[in-house]
DNA sequence: CAACATTAGATGTCATAACATCAATATAGA
DNA sequence: TCTATATTGATGTTATGACATCTAATGTTG
């Protein structure tokens, strides 16, 4: 097995070990880890519609209107029509939302103690360069860099 | 956004948009990355039950039961019922399975390629060493510790 | 102003992915 | 020899995840 075939599978690895790990952390607040993406951008950015919301998830592609469905019912987002194009919703937090963000927020900082224990910030550095060399022109990649460039910018 | 949290979002993109790629260049195979993940430990180790299969998938954990009947279903696998234990069922290629593990292998090397246009080998190393520290006592990170270990002393 | 193109989002379908539960079978110990 | 425990794998359930298709609404062009 060559370095980029086990690059292929440790990042396989390292997505499922370390999603398990965040969705065990996130189950006490009835989210799941894409939820908690969703969660994130909106109360980073909102009102978003479905599609910008899109633009700024890793963890979805285009139009994420069934994720979303799971968070209305949640009663964590609400969604209304667009006034001025009906084929449009806006998308905003509600208080629970907005309450369950800040919980997810914490989650995160204990996910990345706990990921600061196994490798050093020097090393995750490195990691981080070198994966943004394989994902930068691609929709993940674009995603996650333009939600970095807009927090940057806000 | 801290380098750690960067860090998860740069492995969830790497995944995404890595399968994504891998699935497309599967697709005339006609099985899955995690099917085609299936076919390449057959070919190395079979028979296997699907408790040891599962020991050294990434893509899966315990027993691998239904990503298996997919395979079997499309005769790549054959399942039989192992001849001293009544509950275990022993794994093997078919010729077509067989067939279908070699196309996968061409696949892997032309992904490899792709991902060598992206990154230098030397990057490539810095990141699998950097995630081998994340996923090295995890379960996805023993599956392919045993693996490695396995393709050394065979 | 009407026809056509494009956009936004909902839904269908199939394959995971994770956790839990259950049934059948093998093993260990009294 | 019998019972309790452990093991193996199948299945249920819910939530994605990706691609495709469809409907409703808006924008553009002649």
């Amino acid at each position: 097995m060559n370095t980029f075939e086990e690059l292929r599978y440790l990042v396989l690895a390292a997505q499922r070990d370390g999603n398990r790990i965040l969705a065990s952390l996130l189950k006490p607040l009835g989210v799941t880890p894409a939820q908690s993406e969703v969660l994130t951008v909106l109360a980073q950015f909102e009102p978003l519609s479905l599609q910008a919301l899109g633009q700024r998830l890793v963890c979805e592609n285009g139009s994420p209107s069934r994720l979303v469905d799971g968070l209305v019912a949640a009663e964590m987002i609400e969604r209304t029509e667009a006034a001025d194009d009906r084929r449009r919703v806006d998308l905003r937090l509600t208080a629970h939302g907005r309450e369950t963000a800040a919980a997810v927020a914490g989650v995160s900082i204990d996910l990345a103690e706990l990921v600061g224990s196994l490798i050093t910030e020097t090393d995750a550095r490195a990691v981080c360069d070198g994966l943004w060399s394989f994902v930068a022109e691609m929709p993940a990649g674009q995603a996650l860099a333009t939600r970095l460039f807009e927090a940057q910018h806000s």
